[in-house]
RNA sequence: GGUGCCAUCGCCAAGCGGUAAGGCCGCAGCCUGCAAAGCUGCUAUCCCCGGUUCAAAUCCGGGUGGCACCUCCA
């Protein structure tokens, strides 16, 4: 398995601490509001780097925390009057239920920054008593960058100290601008508050995430997990932050590998809320099915941009009908072993850094040869059982392609209009066989209307929405 | 102002020095009562200009255009 490292800027060989395991950290999301287009990216992407790897025999633990302690919450308690804990236990619940309909496979640890204050504080604690932080009038910890002769080793950025230009903000009491809040102390009005030996407040966001991977993982002398992933943005100054505090206070690096996914944008641009174009998952998935959603989103490689439009979703989705249509040939009907080759290809293009592009294009292969199989012999079982495992496969390894066939083309059709369908489809076999094509025919262009394609086969004659 | 990334067929998108994968769309054909589906065939020399090399979409230099990070952000 080669993966590119954003650190190192190249594709390297994966080596993992310990061999044949894999320890996988992914900054999740913080829970103030509904998951965006671009949380599903980077879950999406993720999701497929754990798939690849357990296909690949490694034993994974993949952990992706929720941030559910920060400004924004904060902002929102103010703004509903709800509780902390209400805001965050709705949104990670709608996180989870989502994720799940877009088949992206739970994590083995889902760490939440307010069960972790005590490992956050004890670490914070170690960094002041050995200098690398230090705490301001008024409370606030900050971690001394100064300290760290590797800061900036992460992202390869070296701050601009002239504040003129840069945008880091200024704070009274800072030794240096890029300094950052380990802690936050508490104002007197506000409520949400944690006691730590270093006074009352909350954590800053970095924190959290060393001290979850130090609480959750053994890791070895050199490094604390295999790797670390998260969306492109977080390179600087989240994660450059991250290693810093980390190094400091164990005395090795955090992550062997740096794993980042690119942006989802809209029209080109980034999708952000500052811009007004974010686009909710919950909206994606109320117009189509998340299994639509996951193999459009995973059809552009994880680390290139993705620009995200209705045109190009429903491109990806005559892709995945052609599958799926394949899936109806071979359906009702067991299966026997994945052709050996088509495994192979298929592990290959991913274990190259994950090669979507690649993958999807040996299962357009399979898909075509497997239909003209199946025209040259309609009835060549060991060709059916073989291609049924090879979905299945497919299924396993990129999460798409698990559904009913049938189902899967008549998603979103009530029961109601499912008998008008089958009842205009039977009165029309009636036609056809009085040889009124012209009856027929109107048939179908009522059924056409109703947004309802059909298909005579050998078996009868099969619909879809169209 | 600093630092990166990207630019391949109408659209999406692989390619990582050895002579342009795949999908969508389109065209022609087979099949079909007609269709649809499926199958077969057809459709690019890689933003521009230099350079290195026997050989470059791939490496180097210079342009042009787009995007991102340096502020919360996946």
């Amino acid at each position: 398995m080669t993966i590119f490292d954003s650190v190192k800027k190249q594709k390297v060989l994966f080596e993992p601490i310990k061999k044949g395991e894999a320890s996988i950290y992914v900054c999740g999301p913080t829970v103030y509001d509904d998951a965006h287009l671009g949380h599903a990216r980077s879950a999406l992407s993720f999701d497929l780097l754990v798939r690849t790897l357990r296909a690949l025999r490694y034993k994974v633990t993949l952990a992706k925390n929720f941030t559910d302690v920060d400004d924004k919450i904060i902002k929102k308690i103010r703004e509903t009057g709800k509780t902390l804990e209400e805001i965050t236990t709705h949104y990670i619940a709608r996180y989870k239920d989502e994720m799940e309909q877009l088949h992206i496979l739970p994590s083995d640890i889902e760490p939440k920054a307010t069960e972790s204050i005590e490992a956050m504080s004890s670490m914070i604690q170690r960094l002041i008593g050995s200098g690398y932080a230090y705490q301001i009038e008024g409370g606030d910890v900050y971690f001394d960058s100064s300290r760290d002769s590797a800061y900036g080793s992460i992202s390869h950025k070296v701050p601009d100290d002239d504040e003129s230009r840069s945008r880091i903000d200024h704070v009274e009491g800072k030794k240096n601008p890029k300094d950052f809040a380990l802690w936050k102390a508490a104002k007197a009005d506000e409520e949400i508050a944690f006691e730590s030996p270093f006074g009352s407040g909350r954590p800053g966001w970095h924190i959290e995430c060393s001290a979850m991977i130090e609480k959750h993982f053994e890791g070895s002398d050199e490094y604390s997990i295999d790797i670390h992933g998260g969306g492109a943005d977080l390179l600087f100054p989240h994660h450059e932050n991250e290693a810093a505090q980390s190094r400091c206070a164990s005395g090795h690096e955090l992550a062997k590998y740096w794993m980042h996914n690119g942006f989802v944008q809209i029209d080109g641009e980034k999708m952000s809320k500052s811009l007004g174009n974010s686009f909710f998952l919950k909206d994606a998935l109320a117009a189509y099915d998340g299994e639509i959603l996951r193999f459009y989103l995973n059809s552009v490689h994880y680390r290139n941009d993705f620009n995200f439009n209705e045109e190009d979703l429903l491109a990806a989705k005559k892709r995945l009908d052609k599958l799926y249509r394949l899936k109806k040939r071979i359906t009702p009907g067991g299966a026997s072993a994945v052709k050996k080759e088509f495994r192979q290809k298929l592990l290959e293009a991913m274990s190259d850094d994950l090669n979507i592009s690649i993958a999807l294009a040996v299962i357009d292969e399979m898909v075509a040869s497997a239909n003209e199989g199946l025209d040259a012999d309609p009835k060549n079982k060991g060709l059916k059982k073989e291609t049924v495992a090879n979905i299945e496969f497919i299924d396993e390894l990129l999460g798409f392609g698990g559904m009913d066939p049938f189902e899967y083309f008549q998603l979103g059709i009530e029961p109601e209009v499912k008998e008008k369908i089958e009842e205009l489809i039977a009165r029309r076999t009636e036609a056809k066989k009085a040889k009124d094509f012209a009856a027929a025919d109107a048939i179908r262009e009522e059924l056409t209307a109703m947004g309802i394609a059909i298909m005579d086969t050998a078996e009868g004659t099969l619909w879809e929405k169209s």
